[in-house]
DNA sequence: CGAGTTTGACCCGCGC
DNA sequence: GCGCGGGTCAAACTCG
């Protein structure tokens, strides 16, 4: 039902042709062209289709004008007007025919009909355009949507287990207790936060300087209760505090920052303990109030690699360049606060351990996941191998080609990974014959929980996983040299070697460099 | 001049 | 109680 349509030759630029042939160069769409007029084209310039197809097929610019279009909704409909585009005053005018029809009216036939399919040509375009906005538009709303009920559903989930656990069910709740809040608050608490932070601007330093973060996510990862804290942040029947899901990614990547589709404000940068290299404090910027933050620091250990921690819900429609990281992180998050949950799901899908285990491991994807302040790490500093990319048979099916449904695919693969990864973990990890090393790590502070293992090793041993998350990560890296943003990136400015370690670093990160405007 | 960055100060929790 | 470290604020500064 889309399609785009290049004219290339049959611009303003180009004399009123003599003889036309018309190309219809479309494998896929012929079947769903449902205007009578172009089919009738193809049919009555049949005999040089193949020939100029392969004149187009030959072509640099053809190419790169195809590569200039959404490739996501071109269909390859490619219409040629101009190939063998005569003009009148040529010597060789081939539109004098054998069959004594007058070369005037052949001529002006055929500029009618030039005219018609330029005009249908751009008409075509303009609902293409349109059907495109109108998908991005369904797309972010859809994002947007999926986030919050995801929300809901964990908010009341949370409920019934804090009721089960009033009813003197404490023994019994060791394990989901944390995790289970952790649903409720994550996308709760960073929304209302902020929003109490609008609503009272008047407040004292003491009262809102402590924003949603700081609150829920300090140092030791647990809640601090406040004036505005309510039982959204607190267990009142446990005591237990909730604490915010982080995700990690590590790429490698010489710019300062990756290129998620985002606009951030710097709000601050510190020496953080143990790594010469300042960590830098963004917020998202795209919408007033936005709870999300992120930190991006280099690797200590090797300064090419680039540890961005994103935390919090977007609560604001994403352009669709910015969806695919948000959507990544935001299941991610979800999935890593789903965790332990003793899903029902897990039981119903036992099988799916089998469905996981697929004879082929993955040297990336997620490395880390610690206790204190729950943090699931995407490891993308190695390259998938090219089968990695293709394995996407089974369960997962991955449109990569589609760049416009990556995101949803994408998070909808780690949501799909959390309903099963309660039961996971102890069968995979005792999985016999499965020789594999899936890079699991368990910070050594604070207790590392079974169940985020499990769900990690999940996901760590499933190539399709592996293979969604490094094209979607790739996809975004590859921003910083013509990627998705502007493309000004100020890698002189990103070198590691240009920080300043005397405590108070001069680099600059130019976060400006990466805005969308 | 407004937006974004820098940077010293501050707050908070934790460990000793 | 004190120091440390993580995180944030906000005035000063820079830049387009």
């Amino acid at each position: 039902m889309v399609f785009t349509g290049h004219n290339r030759s049959s611009s303003s630029h180009s004399p009123p042709p003599t003889t036309t042939h018309f190309l219809v160069n479309s494998p896929y769409d012929q079947p769903e062209t449902s205007d009578g007029k172009q089919i009738k084209e193809v049919d009555f310039f049949t005999d040089k289709e193949h020939d100029l197809s392969k004149s187009i097929e030959s072509s640099d610019s053809f190419h790169g004008q195809k590569e200039s279009t959404a490739p996501t909704i071109d269909s390859g409909f490619n219409i040629n007007t101009g190939l063998n585009l005569l003009t009148g005053n040529t010597s060789t005018d081939q539109s004098v025919t054998n069959d004594g029809v007058s070369p005037n009216f052949e001529d002006k036939r055929t500029k009618h009909e030039l005219a018609t399919v330029k005009a249908e040509i751009e008409r075509v375009t303009r609902e293409n355009q349109r059907l495109k906005d109108v998908l991005n538009h369904v797309m972010v709303d859809y994002s947007i949507l999926e986030n919050r009920i995801a929300a809901i559903m964990q908010q009341k989930q949370g409920e019934e287990q804090r009721r089960e656990n009033l009813n003197g069910n404490y023994g019994s709740a060791m394990a989901p207790r944390s995790f289970m809040d952790l649903g409720l608050a994550v996308p709760m608490a960073a929304e209302t936060d902020e929003n109490d932070q609008l609503l009272s601007p008047g407040r004292s330093r003491n009262d809102h300087s402590r924003t949603a973060v700081d609150k829920n996510c300090a140092s030791d990862g647990e809640v601090r209760p406040g004036n505005s804290g309510e039982a959204r942040d607190i267990d009142h029947s446990t005591g237990a505090t909730t604490r915010r899901a982080r995700v990690s990614v590590r790429a490698r990547s010489e710019a300062s920052m990756i290129v998620d589709g985002c606009q951030w404000r710097k709000y601050g940068q510190k020496i953080a303990k143990g790594n010469p290299c300042p960590r830098a404090y963004y917020r998202c910027t795209m919408a007033a109030g936005c709870p999300v933050r992120k930190q991006v620091q280099r690797c200590a250990e090797d300064k090419t690699v680039l540890i961005t921690t994103y935390e919090g819900y977007h609560n604001h429609p994403l352009q669709p360049a910015a969806m695919a990281m948000a959507s990544t992180t935001s299941s991610a998050a979800r999935m890593l606060l789903s965790g332990s949950m003793p899903s029902s799901d897990g039981l119903k899908n036992s099988n799916y351990l089998a469905r996981t285990l697929l004879p082929s491991s993955s040297s990336m994807t997620i490395i880390s996941a610690c206790g204190p302040s729950p943090t699931i790490t995407l490891d993308l500093t190695q390259t998938p191998t090219p089968s990695q990319f293709h394995q996407t048979s089974g369960q997962f099916q991955l449109p990569f080609s589609n760049s416009n449904s990556l995101p949803h695919s994408f998070g909808q693969l780690l949501y799909n990974h959390s309903e099963f990864s309660g039961l996971q973990m102890s069968q995979n990890m005792e999985a016999p014959g499965t020789d594999r090393q899936p890079l699991l790590r368990l910070h050594p502070q604070g207790p590392p929980h079974a169940a985020l293992a499990n769900t990690v090793t999940a996901l760590t041993v499933d190539p399709n996983f592996t293979a969604a998350l490094a094209s979607a990560i790739s996809t975004i890296m590859g921003g910083g040299n013509g990627g998705g943003s502007n493309g000004n990136n100020n890698d002189e400015n990103v070198n590691a070697n240009n920080f300043n370690y005397n405590g108070h670093d001069n680099n600059k990160i130019n976060n400006s460099s990466f805005q969308r405007n």
